[in-house]
RNA sequence: GGGCCCGUGGCGGAACGGCAGACGCAGCGGACUUAAAAUCCGCUUCCCGGAAACGGGAGUGGGGGUUCGAGUCCCCCCGGGCCCA
């Protein structure tokens, strides 16, 4: 996974003492650090000796994660080991795989972290076998990056940021198993990520029973001839090869020649995200060309129905199952066949239901049938735009042949840069194209369509061939301006359907109203009834109304009584625009969106509609679905039907007919899956002497990666020059004998030198958690089923970035896995949740640029003259700005920002622990607020959080001596409620992952607590220890050290936590509410078992009440008992 | 342009459709102290009246709606964020 988590290179600082008056607050004087990073809590150079400090804190910290990893506190045994308790339920709680980097890890990054280690521990604490263990997807560019750079092999560099980062895990105090952590870049690990590709590799989707089988299955099925071979001949008519093609061309990872972005200077293929705009490589900005590469690819569009529909079945955030609803973008569309030049041209579209509105069809530019259909020269006439790009003129200056021209188009486009077509983020581009001199017959209408070119349309998607239509599709609609094609309506929305059907129906009344005061004239009567009759035609109540009822209406509004329909006037509240000022309002709306149509008089809007060009004038396509309209010929009627319904009737003629078919398709698309790296999962595929593929058999895994001293990527000018991988200069390892075992003996072989890329290893990392020792599978089948089963991963906790991919490739491969067996639910992750992210303030100086965030301080309100470039004319202006904030005495500006080192406001946990302890940082960051929520970082606010600890420290521990101030007599019942209520209340929040209001509630108690132990001068057994027990999941150090200091031998980490007693719970008497009219006025105390009538009755009685009722009669009274009391007067 | 999410005190944020502002920060006052820090106790949405106790009014971006009752549900608008084009 990319985008991962960012470890510094330096270990972690050991608990270090609180600084020590270290801070001299900087100038100008008199004033306090703004957003200081850990700047710690101010020096107490007298502390008591056993006060809660960053100090002591440290040292708790250091012990407790001694003591766990010596005592294995947390390793976590599966069915069938010693101390596996199978009485337990089960509970498998996963975070997103980080990717070790190297740099700058901020205080951002544990954020889910301490989430799913503080939820594990309430887990485990409440009965569950929980399996939370953390390891890391380490294979990479950034390592091989520096590996270019200093030649420092990559695996040294990775294999020290991961020791940096378990450190790091180290000292926030993680629960993982330690034994379960796993590196993707360990050969005993992607050994197993070999292995998987295998499985994938042999094996084929079988359409039939809607899975995916082994190869040995399909070869069966071909013999005896259950399945089809390619081209329907019988399987033993093939020949050797052809055979071997019939399967290959079916499996689920194929070798294929594909478009790639290939950047030669970089010698490698970069992804469309890694391309900008200009078609420029990201990193060093070399030029990228589109370039056909063979490549590995995986057949995920094969599982794109059971990928959508699975998706009902998981427990995640709507928003990521609508991400990867429209990734997958199913859409039901229609192949038509239409005829050109005796033969047929097959396109695909996804709206068959705007048939009617296509006026010409544009082709790939190496779209196969194009020999076929261009005429040698054009047909005379010809009205609109033959060609346009960069050097199109002089080509039809020179020879106006069809055939020259599409040379000419095919060179301009070979020699522009590359660019992915659909990449996101590309800006509209101007459209380019050439008329090929063919035309095509509309199968519904008969109408002759001119054939085009164009890039914007990919040999890949569809057929290779679109039919345009230009007024509901916003490439078509911009390429149709280009070349003056026409644009023909033949869909509308509600109010485009209104105003056609006002064009053709309204006849005003013989006698207009008065003209309203303003800029209408009298003879523009017209408008303000269309404008009314708009208001009618879109007011939720008449949505549904027919329009020449609705039209009835609106002309007869001065005369409503006489009309039909006139009861949708009757309620003005039922008709909004009904009457009234509201309804000038509504007009007022109309009257200016018809403004911006500039009609010129109702002759030109019925002309609009009449030739069916009102989108033409409005200058922009309509997609949205709406009514047919303009589509009938022959037997064939759309008209007035919805969109869906529409397609619908035209698959149904199509395929009555034989023109077409219906077709589902998606936006999916096979997984490009080869790398030009080093620092990859090597593929287990040789290549014999004819270039066929074979799979390496089981015991010669894993293929490791070969020695290489020499990182750097073979560049190069030309982007024609031969793709030469790392992996290729290792001539030794590249060459191979091998053996097989398939009968042919020894052979020579050359191994594939592409390399997976990254999302292999974080494809199935999370079943390598499971049984991470196995030698015999990458997963038992027993642990498997124990941790999986029945929904998969109980808890997945990481941010939405990866809602798409990474969460898509991980669910494709675990459904191979289970359509074979290895696994044993259909789904990898029941449930989903992301957490936010931390943002923090950044500063900028008068120039706009950053400054360290930590150096700034506060300070009084001054006024600047800043130059700031105006947003259109770039030109500087001066603007007049205030602040309050210093760097160096320099005033500078607050914004706010995603924490990371280009805004100059990340802030190290390792600052942040060094300053008040890891238990501390925990705490802050779950009451920052709800996890799911970004929000900011507020350094100042971290004292509230280490204060809590230190108050609670206080009750328990006498800061003076050391001693425990806890004493075995009574407590007192309202202390006990307290308590009660609190274990309630947080037990509910820890399940809920509320861990901000979790420890609120704890804050309450031992605030509580404090008042107490003050007055008592010792703290209530009964009452401190449930509050350790509840503390600990939160803050795990101090609540052991104290558990342990309360007398306790063993680690709390699987104490039973709290459970409330019901019978402090209940309260005897409680405070109810009484408002009158919906305003509260009285508070009632009342026994709390009191029924409605008593309730009501003591409401009316109460003295604020009495007064307010005085001389009105009481209309209504609800009474909720427990909740609330209302009197309505 | 489309989709999704979010707008609550000076700040971060609480609040099954039922007492808006829990808890924390900041601020103010008090106790302790020679003094300060730390700690403990209290106050702290805004406006009006009052010496005070207290009383009155407004209030969850703006407008409308549903409901006995709306921060919460529905519609429109404004503003911010994310994703897709």
């Amino acid at each position: 996974m990319p985008q991962p988590p960012h470890i510094p290179p330096t270990p972690p600082t050991p608990p270090a003492p609180a600084p020590q008056a270290a801070h001299a607050p900087p100038a100008p004087p008199q004033l306090g650090q703004a957003d200081a990073a850990a700047q710690g809590p101010a020096p107490d150079g007298d502390a008591p000796p056993h006060r809660y400090t960053a100090a002591l804190a440290g040292r708790i910290e250091a012990r407790w994660q001694d003591a766990w990893e010596q005592r294995r506190t947390f390793v976590t045994p599966n069915p069938g080991q010693p101390g596996f308790d199978p009485r337990r339920p089960k509970k498998f709680v996963l975070d997103m795989f980080p990717y070790p980097s190297g740099v700058g890890l901020h205080v951002g990054h544990p954020l889910g972290y301490i989430a799913t280690d503080i939820y594990a521990r309430y887990l485990r604490m409440t009965g569950h076998n929980v399996l939370h263990a953390m390891g890391y997807d380490a294979f990479g560019l950034p390592a091989e990056q520096y590996a270019v750079q200093t030649n420092t092999h990559p695996r040294l560099t990775t294999e020290r940021n991961i020791a940096t980062m378990r450190a790091q895990m180290r000292r926030l105090g993680l629960a993982h198993d330690p034994t379960r952590s796993v590196a993707t870049t360990d050969e005993a690990f992607y050994r197993w990520t070999q292995w998987i590709f295998l499985r994938i590799y042999d094996s084929w989707y079988d359409p039939e029973e809607d899975r995916a089988r082994p190869i040995s299955e399909l070869v069966g099925l071909l013999e005896r001839s259950e399945r089809p071979t390619p081209d329907g001949r019988p399987w033993a008519a093939l020949d050797q090869r052809e055979r071997r093609a019939a399967i290959d061309q079916r499996r689920l990872a194929y070798i294929q020649e594909v478009p790639v972005n290939w950047c030669p200077m970089l010698g490698t293929v970069l992804a469309n995200e890694e391309v900008t705009p200009e078609g420029r490589s990201e990193r060093g900005n070399y030029p990228v060309f589109k370039r056909p590469l063979t490549q590995w690819v995986m057949r995920i569009t094969a599982y794109a129905e059971r990928l959508l529909a699975d998706l009902e079945g998981v427990d995640w955030p709507e928003p990521v199952k609508t991400m990867q609803r429209h990734w997958i973008g199913r859409s039901e569309g229609a192949f038509v066949d239409f005829a050109c030049a005796r033969r047929r041209i097959r396109v695909f579209t996804t709206r068959p239901d705007t048939l009617f509105g296509a006026t010409y069809l544009v082709l790939a530019p190496d779209h196969p049938m194009l020999a076929e259909i261009v005429p040698e020269r054009f047909t005379p006439g010809y009205a609109h735009a033959k060609a346009v790009f960069d050097g199109a003129a002089g080509v039809l200056a020179a020879d106006p042949s069809p055939g020259a021209l599409i040379e000419a188009y095919r060179a301009f486009l070979k020699q522009r840069p590359g660019r992915d077509a659909e990449a996101p983020g590309a800006p509209e581009v101007e459209k380019t194209g050439v008329f090929t001199g063919a035309f095509a017959i509309n199968p519904v209408n008969q109408a002759r369509v001119p054939v085009y070119i164009a890039d914007y349309v990919l040999s890949g998607y569809g057929t290779g061939a679109i039919m345009a239509v230009p007024a509901h599709d916003q490439r078509d609609y911009q390429f149709a301006a280009a070349f003056g094609l026409p644009v023909r309506d033949v869909v509308y929305d509600r109010p485009t359907a209104a105003m056609a059907h006002f064009a053709q129906h309204a006849l005003p009344p013989a006698e207009p109203p008065p003209p309203e005061p303003g800029q209408h004239q009298p003879h523009d009567t017209w408008r303000l009834y269309l404008a009314d009759f708009l208001a009618l035609t879109t007011s939720p109540a008449a949505q549904h109304e027919p329009m020449d009822v609705l039209l009835d209406v609106a002309l007869g509004r001065r005369d409503a009584a006489s009309v039909p329909g006139a009861a949708l006037l009757a309620a003005p509240r039922d008709a909004p625009g009904g009457v009234g000022s509201q309804r000038g309002v509504v007009r007022q709306v109309w009257l200016e969106a018809l403004d911006e149509l500039r009609l010129a008089s109702i002759d030109d809007l019925r002309q609009r509609f009449a030739g069916a060009a009102f989108f033409r004038h409005r200058g922009a396509a309509h997609a949205a679905p709406g009514l047919c309209v303009n589509s009938f010929h022959g037997d064939l009627s759309l008209d007035g039907m919805p969109t869906d319904e529409a397609a619908r009737a035209v698959v149904a003629w199509l395929e009555r007919t034989g023109m077409g078919k219906g077709a589902v398709t998606y936006k999916l698309r096979d997984w490009l899956f080869s790398r030009q790296r080093y620092w990859g999962e090597p593929f287990p595929i040789v290549f014999d002497s004819h270039g066929e593929p074979h799979a390496l058999p089981e015991p010669m895994l894993p293929v490791t990666l070969p020695p290489l001293d020499n990182f750097q990527p073979e560049s190069s000018q030309d982007p024609d020059a031969p793709v030469r991988t790392p992996l290729s200069r290792a001539q030794d390892w590249t060459h191979a004998t091998l053996d097989l075992g398939d009968g042919r003996g020894p052979q020579p072989y050359t191994r594939e030198t592409n390399t997976m890329p990254n999302w292999a290893g974080s494809c199935w990392y999370y079943l390598r958690y499971l049984d991470p020792a196995n030698t015999a599978a990458p997963v038992g089948p027993e642990a498997e089923r124990y941790w999986m089963e029945p929904a998969g991963v109980d808890l997945y906790v990481g941010g939405v970035e990866h809602a798409v991919l990474h969460l898509l490739y991980a669910r494709f491969w675990h459904k191979v896995l289970y359509d074979l067996g290895h696994v044993s639910t259909p789904e990898p992750f029941g449930r989903l949740f992301n957490q936010g992210y931390i943002q923090a303030h950044a500063y900028t100086d008068q120039r706009g640029v950053y400054v360290p965030a930590e150096e700034v301080t506060e300070g009084p309100e001054s006024h600047i003259e800043v130059d700031t470039p105006a947003p259109h004319s770039g030109q500087a202006q001066p603007v007049r700005r205030s602040t309050t904030f210093y760097h160096r005495g320099a005033p500078v500006f607050r914004s706010y920002g995603k924490m990371g080192k280009s805004l100059k406001n990340a802030v190290a946990p390792d600052d942040v622990c060094a300053a008040y302890g890891c238990d501390t940082l925990r705490v802050y960051e779950m009451s920052m607020g709800p996890l799911e929520a970004s929000k900011p970082w507020n350094t100042r606010d971290i004292a509230g959080a280490h204060r809590f600890l230190q108050r609670l420290w206080r009750n328990l521990i006498d800061e003076q001596t050391g001693a425990t101030r806890v004493g075995d007599g009574p407590a007192p019942e309202p202390l006990l409620r307290a308590l009660h209520r609190a274990i309630d209340g947080v037990r509910r929040d820890m399940a809920a992952l509320s861990f901000n209001t979790a420890v609120a509630k704890l804050i309450e108690l031992n605030n509580e607590l404090t008042r107490h132990t003050a007055e008592a001068g010792s703290c209530p057994r009964a009452v401190a220890e449930p509050l350790v027990l509840m503390l600990a999941p939160l803050a795990p150090h101090a609540a052991e050290e104290l558990w342990s200091r309360l007398g306790h031998a063993d680690s709390l980490a699987y104490h039973p936590f709290p459970a409330p007693d019901p019978a402090l719970l209940v309260e005897d008497t409680i405070e109810l509410p009484v408002s009158v009219n919906g305003k509260l006025r009285a508070r009632l105390r009342v026994p709390a078992s009191l029924d409605k009538d008593a309730l009501e009755r003591h409401a009316q009685a109460a003295p604020e009440v009495t007064a307010l009722l005085e001389g009105k009669q009481l209309k209504r009274l609800v009474a909720v008992p427990g909740r609330m009391i209302n009197l309505v007067v």
